[in-house]
DNA sequence: GTGAAAGCGCTAACAA
DNA sequence: TTGTTAGCGCTTTCAC
């Protein structure tokens, strides 16, 4: 292992300068610089990153956080993470909690020492794993908590997108396949969509679930969502908007002819399906650079001073061939596809 | 922080007695060990791995390094391994080398100080990451090297159950599509369709590509496919053989009837198509299991003792809706479900 | 601008 | 069985 001692006889300097060259290069005269980072790069010198992180309190690394790095909603933020992390020159660490309160404080608690900051990807136990931090820097994605950085979707604007272009197409009953009980979006989902719902006046909402995220949450929901007379349907995700159309082909109907559904998250199931999926698409990748942005910026900073803003990132509705205009029935109004009128 | 020296306070002993009732504690007598480890859980003790690492040398930790993330393959491979280095006590970091051989070396270069060992995944520069290592322990997945331990998918036996299945539904004409230009994988599946077609004698092998293991490869493939006569089709991967089949039916043709096709992989998307994928299955997270465990039984022995012992994973043809009987034609010959007489 | 020296928290000889 | 002590490789005062 080539340490900076190598480095210092090779260069004809002290260690202090081949480190005080190699961190902070302003403050070494030219020359001698340029002696270092020569004998380093020909010898290959690697910083020993232990040693660093023990002796600095700085560790040139962060941490990620997830419940399922197979879930490629996670991969994808995973994916962004690790790009912004690189291009500013940190380390990051994948951690996978498999779901469990346990691990994921655990692997917090694991990580945190040895890390400038963790990003907390929809956590499960969220008290316990920011008490592991002992005060170090956070980010929660895709989650909210008073007084704690976040990067999270415009969930809100999304559910309103959503029901206004199935309002658009003449739906005037939807319902809304729920995710897991405790799913902070899941909660966001649902307001967003009374809100929506509200707003737009003559629209009625069915609220259904809670559901696995899965496939199989999908099959389990779709009877429910037929007998309860709703023309279409958003799902938690687009998993679940798969299960849903495959239960609702068995029962011998057609998507998007007998039912209209639009999935979240845009996965990429989303545009293999016949007929593809109309989702709502977050660009999980830029919440990945957001988070590791965020922790970058607070870096060195003691306080948690603009510690509590929480990036909002946009939602787009991606229209395809799931949905369509509802049959039509004995009570239709001709003035479904008209500009709507004030609140009647 | 809590350190050892908290704890060496308030159990009333000195700090090697903490260091050895929390790392070796048969060397230390029951009552004092008792002692210790109350202390360090009431005061929420945890080591500070960057010392240890530092001082011992061993990190209690390994490296996983993939190409792709996001990419649902590699991300099952993540999972194993990750669940195994839990159940053994280890950390695991997983760091994404974005398809880039540079990155991976740096990546490897990176990970090696701080870890005692590395999976790499589908190297795609082998040579330079693993003399990055400098000699610590690595294990290849679905990659081979002469002198180094890797895990691998039985590849040529997939081929050769493939061919007999396609052969069994009475195909005489069967192409491949191949993936990236580079890839061990796609040699190692063209060398095991070869000998498959020797061995069954009246199989006629096609092979295409190299294509881009995605979707847009099986676009790309699907009319070469088709205009080689073949019947049935094998492909790199799943996402190929999605795509292989959006393109043949934009042609109007029908799958399995005009052609069967067979994936790899058996990622989730191959249960998700109409008609369901006929796939090869590996366990991809006992590969992940299995590379952690090779690792952890290599740790504290210096040498490469049974370090080039390859562990062979089974693959298993997994049929569903994509693969039927050939439509018949003139040539069509009576005997092709019969057992097959001695090369004709 | 550069060097000498003091540790960061921990482990592993070596002593007792 | 337990304690004392010397560093692991690095960063960072503090002199020069």
């Amino acid at each position: 292992m080539v340490t900076v001692h190598d480095v210092a006889r090779a260069a004809g300097v002290s260690i202090s300068t081949v480190s005080r060259a190699l961190t902070m290069p302003e403050r070494v005269a030219a020359p001698t610089r340029d002696r270092v980072t020569a004998a380093a790069r020909e010898l290959g010198y690697r910083p020993n990153r232990a040693a660093s992180v023990l002796r600095a309190g700085r560790a040139g690394a962060i941490g990620l956080v997830v419940p399922d790095l197979a879930n490629p909603y996670f991969a994808a933020i995973a994916k962004g993470a690790q790009a912004r992390a690189r291009e500013r020159g940190l380390g990051l660490f994948v951690v996978d909690s498999d779901e469990d309160p346990d691990l994921e404080t655990e692997a917090v608690a694991g990580l945190a020492p040895q890390t400038d900051g963790i990003v907390l990807c929809s956590p499960r136990a969220v008290e316990r794993s920011v008490e592991a931090l002992e005060g170090r820097p956070v980010v929660l994605v895709n989650h909210e908590v008073d007084g704690l950085p976040s990067v999270v979707a415009d969930h809100g604007a999304g559910m309103l997108r959503a029901l206004e272009h199935l309002r658009a197409l003449g739906h005037r009953r939807v319902a809304y396949v729920g995710g897991p009980e405790r799913s902070w979006s899941d909660g966001r989902r649902r307001t967003g969509l009374r809100a929506a719902a509200v707003r737009l006046g003559d629209v009625e909402l069915v609220e259904l679930g809670p559901h696995r995220p899965q496939v199989a949450g999908g099959h389990a929901a779709a009877d429910l969502v037929l007998a309860s007379g709703a023309t279409a349907v958003v799902t938690f995700n687009d998993l679940v908007a798969v299960g849903l159309v495959e239960r609702v082909r068995v029962r011998g109907l057609d998507v998007p002819g007998d039912l209209s559904v639009v999935g979240c998250d845009d996965a990429y199931v989303a545009e293999l399906l016949a007929p593809p999926l109309t989702t709502l698409r977050t660009d999980l990748r830029s919440a990945g650079r957001a988070a590791v942005d965020h922790l970058a910026a607070r870096a060195g900073r003691s306080g948690h001073d603009l510690g509590d803003a929480a990036v909002v990132l946009p939602v787009e509705l991606v229209v395809r061939g799931s949905t369509a205009p509802p049959r039509p029935t004995l009570h239709d109004d001709p003035d479904d596809d008209a500009v709507p009128t004030e609140d009647t």
